[in-house]
DNA sequence: ATATGGTTTGACCATCTGGTTAAATTGTAG
DNA sequence: CTACAATTTAACCAGATGGTCAAACCATAT
């Protein structure tokens, strides 16, 4: 994955990647991290000083995959009908290779808030508001319907988030049979974009 | 809140519901609960026998408070126009009094999928797909733009529980002070309906 | 071959955690 | 007042958990 690695610190990372996301902070145990990577656990705390250091350097890992779509594709300066799609097909691309990102990375987030805002500056910055700019734009010349624009900017982060989190209860709720869950996500890579301009629109 | 109740039980189900909703199942300690609660720890285990029969208890009630909104108004007889903006309201009023409900719902239904199965058919043992039904019959009619309807179920679930879980996450992406988020989430009450007719709406 | 520095391990430790038990307390019926 | 059952408590236990440490291992430069 990254650059070209096999060594034990690399293992240790993906080993506690996998538990951390598998069980939260909370639920993670020094023991089956070493386990999964095949190592002795005090071999954890000559890489990572301690539980701590190893989940932040897991955490931010995580975090930075899980918001480099929007990071990346949203902040560009092209037309909401292009960007708009690209991000939702990244997303969604991006997460169902590792479905539990976001419900470990919300969770995390819970957990501790104040970790959003060390972390939203770490990765990003300066980050102008571009969509709600060009959001406003769109208002102003007719093309959307008037609105607060960051309600826009939260049902489309909702509808393309959510499902993911959420699978339990909408597998059952919609009826939805396990295996046909990754079509209906996959579906919605085409379908969030339509809807999201659809709610845009005027009344008229 | 139940019938008239500060037994020593009812005491416990109080603290037990406080301690596991901040904590999880993985972060709750019985120590913690019995503190809460003002009694000792021995006096948890004689009321219920151990940790896992008192997160059953107390999961069941948030479960049941969690899905009650959408249970009782989404399954209602009444034109779709009716009856998505009082459960957007209920639920939103529900939730907001005590925010950590969705968050800790889904985060533990992720934790053991099956639970959701089991809860499903001992609240709601036999639930037709009424909303569904009524979408279909608005895209024959030509009401609403063909579809499939669970994207639209998917999409309305979406918008009204999200912004509780992703509070941190999206009150820095939109630049939201603490205070002002509340107000925000009042708002997407009377939003959420005017967006989800606008995106049922033929191309036309 | 051997000294050196980084790497890995098994054994160990203090503390925490869910759970148990026997005794003490309290309320109540006779 | 007393006997009895339900409630509550303090003390305790076994296993788990994060973390430490001295010794062993291993590669490599001399």
């Amino acid at each position: 994955m990254d650059k070209a690695n096999d060594t034990t610190e690399s293992r240790i990372l993906e080993a506690a990647n996998r538990v951390f996301l598998r069980s939260g902070w909370d639920g993670a145990r020094m023991q089956d991290i070493a386990d999964e990577a095949g190592i002795n656990k005090a071999l954890l705390h000559y890489y990572f000083r301690n539980k701590e250091k190893l989940f932040d350097a897991v955490f931010e890992r995580v975090f930075r995959l899980h918001f480099r779509p929007a990071l990346q594709l949203l902040t560009e300066d092209r037309p909401l009908e292009a960007k708009i799609p690209d991000f939702v097909e990244a997303y969604v691309q991006t997460i169902m290779a590792n479905p539990f990102i976001p419900a470990f990375v919300l969770h995390e987030l819970n957990r501790s808030p104040q970790r959003m805002v060390t972390m939203a500056d770490r990765v990003a910055p300066e980050i102008r508001p571009i969509l709600v700019a060009q959001l406003q734009a769109g208002m102003a010349s007719g093309r959307f319907r008037t609105m607060d624009p960051r309600q826009a900017v939260a049902h489309l982060f909702s509808m393309v988030i959510f499902p993911f989190i959420a699978r339990p209860v909408l597998s059952v709720a919609l009826a939805l049979p396990a295996t046909d869950y990754d079509a209906f996500l996959r579906e919605r890579m085409h379908e969030i974009p339509r809807a999201f301009f659809a709610l845009l629109r005027p009344d008229l």
